[in-house]
DNA sequence: AATATCACATTATGATCATAATGCAATAGT
DNA sequence: ACTATTGCATTATGATCATAATGTGATATT
């Protein structure tokens, strides 16, 4: 190695972490890679010595994201169980800043419409989130997976919801309904029996 | 008038739904001008004696296509009531068919990223669904409105969550999660009051 | 000290982007 | 029949897109 042992890496994480923010905050299709590569201090010809293309650079992106949500997600889960962690995912501060936050509910339309390989890698990182969830499920509840499957789908709707309407006042009171919604869908209560 | 009396509003409108289908199908940003007059059997040249701009093209399609949703919501609730409508929306036909469904479900992260204009539009639009919704739920439900936003929440991120993983079983097996949230959510059942 | 190597910069490519100016052919009003 | 109007096509603009070829300066190895 000519350079600094890690001075790939660095650039390498550089780039992946300011992708990351800024398809989460302006969209994948919408962000090109001349501004990334500025914005982490290079220029466009050092891209392709990192990654073999953009597709490439989203999946890769996509899943430090994801994975670190999941890191995030044990720490709230840790500390202050299902309650916080919903809390905070329907946080105003988290509704304000898509660029760090969930990319399932900044991205989850654009990924599926990326290749086979970027969808299986997102599924795989999802089903980790969900098992965090259910793991942290009450005591009796049945069907845990598909449980936290439905909470996570309604966190993720009413983040988006509440990002995308005019108002703040709205916008409060969606993340309230989501928060409501969320807790009615994890009190232990037997399913498919309906009428 | 020189030409026929309507070619000019055919024209129009035909831009409009060829724009509402691939803008749900392939995203707002990913979707060219050329390409949807194109597709409108028109050229490049057409588009600014209809709309002002890409922006304004957005908000009109989107605006038409959530205005059709909710006349098909309508349809939907006046046969078979709430669980039609929300059994037709977790269906496998629309999730396989995002550029003729829900624009919430296929826009909404864009949508949250376009101008306040728009998003107010969306938001009025949003509500009638919800509206809709709400006025459907069980007799004694409290806090309709807010019921039914987590109800369409947990909807659109179900859907969104099936459309974005790889492999048709758990795709299938989270419209089933889904549908359960949902049927689990318009349970009539006090809340606010948990511990 | 010399040299080989490599991270990155510079610059280029051709496509497509949104937007705009101009041209033409068709028709409605006279 | 003439003419003014207009819906659309043609063509142009400059920006930005993803991708690629080439250049260069710094340094790790020798």
């Amino acid at each position: 190695m000519r350079y600094d042992k890690g001075r790939k890496d660095a650039s390498r994480s550089r780039i992946m972490e300011v992708a990351a923010n800024r398809f989460r905050g302006d969209g994948i299709a919408a962000s090109g890679l001349a501004t990334i590569m500025k914005d982490a201090g290079l220029t466009n010809g050092a891209f392709y010595p990192h990654f073999q293309s953009k597709a490439d650079l989203v999946r890769e992106s996509m899943a430090s994201a994801l994975e670190t949500q999941s890191q995030q997600l044990q720490q709230a889960l840790a500390s202050g169980g299902l309650e916080l962690a919903m809390a905070m995912y329907l946080s105003p501060e988290h509704r304000d800043h898509p660029q760090t936050g969930c990319a399932s509910a900044a991205l989850l339309p654009e990924i599926a419409r990326q290749s086979p390989e970027t969808r299986a890698l997102y599924t795989e990182k999802l089903l980790t989130l969900v098992h965090q969830l259910a793991k942290n499920l009450p005591p009796r509840t049945r069907d845990r997976e598909g449980v936290a499957l439905g909470v996570f789908a309604a966190l993720i709707g009413a983040l988006q919801l509440a990002r995308a309407v005019e108002g703040t006042e709205l916008s409060d009171c969606i993340l309230a309904a989501g928060a409501d919604a969320a807790r009615a869908l994890i009190q232990p209560r037997q399913k498919h029996e309906a009428s």
